[in-house]
DNA sequence: AAGATGTGCTTCGAATTCGAAGCATGACTC
DNA sequence: GAGTCATGCTTCGAATTCGAAGCACATCTT
C-alpha cells in the first residue's frame, strides 16, 4: 500500500450511487421492454422491431419515402443492417426501392399500400401492448417528465462528437498543432 | 371487411399523442445509448455489453457467483445466448463454471480474479462515458425522477404475466374443448 | 419407488448483425 | 476539366443471436 495520497486521492466515483442505480434500472427496463416488444411484433405481425420502425417512419414521412441514410439514422441502425432489412421488406412487397432524382447515389425507399395497410393493422395491438407495459404504471406527470428528460438526453447524445467516428479519413486535418 | 361499425366506435387511440411521442423518444434515446456503450466497451476493454454486465453482476453478487438462470434473468438475455457468452468469458479466463452443490442440474458461474481486475479497470472509463452521455444534461432532480419512474416500469414489466410463455407444454392441459 | 411432469443447461440450425472493403456518384480545387 | 476527397449504398465475412430440441437431474403422484 504505497498510496501516500499523492495528487489523486480517494478517486471520486464518476457516478454517484444514485446515478449508478439509475443507469442500471434504466438499462434493465429498456432491455425488458425491448425484448417484449420484439416478441409481440414477431408474433402479431411477423415483423421485427426494426422492420416495424421502418414502416412507421416511412408512413409518417413526407411523400412516404426517405433515403437509406435518413432511415438508418432515424431508426438507429447500421447501414449494412438496414440494407438487409429493407431487402426483406421489399421481397415481401411492403416497400419499394428506387433511384433518387436529386442524387444519383441515393436510394429512395417508399412504403407500398400493402406496407401501410400492414402497419395500420398492427399498430393498435402494438400500442395496447406498449400501454400495458410502459404507461399503465405511470401518471400523466410521470409521462411528461419522462418525455422531457429523454428528449434532452436524445438531443444531447445526437449532438455529441462521434467518439471514434473517423472511419473515413477526414479532410486535411490541421492536426493537434496545426 | 364487413365492419358495419358494430360495438367499437371511433376507436380511441390507445396512446395519447404525448404518450406516443414519449415512447418514440424513449426508444430512440435508449437505442442511441446502447450503441454508443457497445462501441465504447468494445474499444476500451474488448468486451461486449453483455459480457460487461455479466462481470458486473457477478462482482456484485454474494460470493461472486450465480447460476446461469439467475444471470440470464439479471442481464435480460436468452439462456442459449448466455451459454455462448459465458463460454467466451471462460475461454478468456474471466469466469469459471462449476457444478452446484445444491442442485446437480445447475451450473455456478464465478468471476475470477482476472475478471474482477478487468471489470475494475474498465469501470471508471465506462462510468465517465455514461456520465457524458446520460447524466451530463440532467439535473439531480431529473435523475431522481428518472430512477423512480424507471424502477416502477421495471417492476411492472417483471410482474406482468409472460405473454406467450408456455414454450414447454403445460401440465395436463385440459385443452380448448376439455 | 416407478412413472410422469418440471427445471437447468447446452447443442443445433437458421437468421441477423455489424464493420470493413468495394463501387459509383458528387463536390471541390486548381 | 482532371484530380482529389467526400458521400450513399451494397457486398462480404465473421460473430452473435434466439428458439426449439435434447439431455440430465429433480420433484411430485400414486
Amino acid at each position: 500500500m504505497s498510496d501516500h495520497e499523492s495528487h489523486a486521492a480517494p478517486v471520486d466515483p464518476v457516478l454517484s450511487p444514485g446515478q449508478l442505480e439509475t443507469y442500471f434500472v434504466f438499462t434493465e427496463a429498456a432491455d425488458l421492454l425491448q425484448h417484449q416488444i420484439e416478441r409481440q411484433l414477431r408474433t402479431d405481425g411477423g415483423l421485427s422491431t426494426v422492420q416495424f420502425q421502418i414502416l412507421g417512419r416511412l408512413s409518417g414521412a413526407e411523400g412516404g419515402r426517405l433515403t437509406m441514410t435518413q432511415l438508418a439514422d432515424l431508426v438507429v441502425y447500421s447501414r449494412s443492417g438496414l440494407t438487409y432489412q429493407v431487402g426483406l421488406l421489399e421481397k415481401s412487397g411492403l416497400v419499394n426501392r428506387g433511384p433518387s432524382p436529386d442524387d444519383e447515389r441515393s436510394t429512395l425507399v417508399a412504403v407500398t399500400d400493402r406496407g401501410r395497410a400492414l402497419f395500420g393493422r398492427i399498430l393498435p395491438d402494438h400500442a395496447q401492448r406498449v400501454y400495458d407495459m410502459l404507461f399503465d404504471p405511470l401518471s400523466d406527470e410521470d409521462v411528461d417528465s419522462l418525455r422531457e428528460v429523454m428528449t434532452r438526453v436524445r438531443d444531447h447524445v445526437r449532438a455529441l462528437p462521434p467518439r471514434s467516428a473517423a472511419p473515413r479519413r477526414r479532410r486535411a486535418d490541421p492536426g493537434p498543432q496545426g
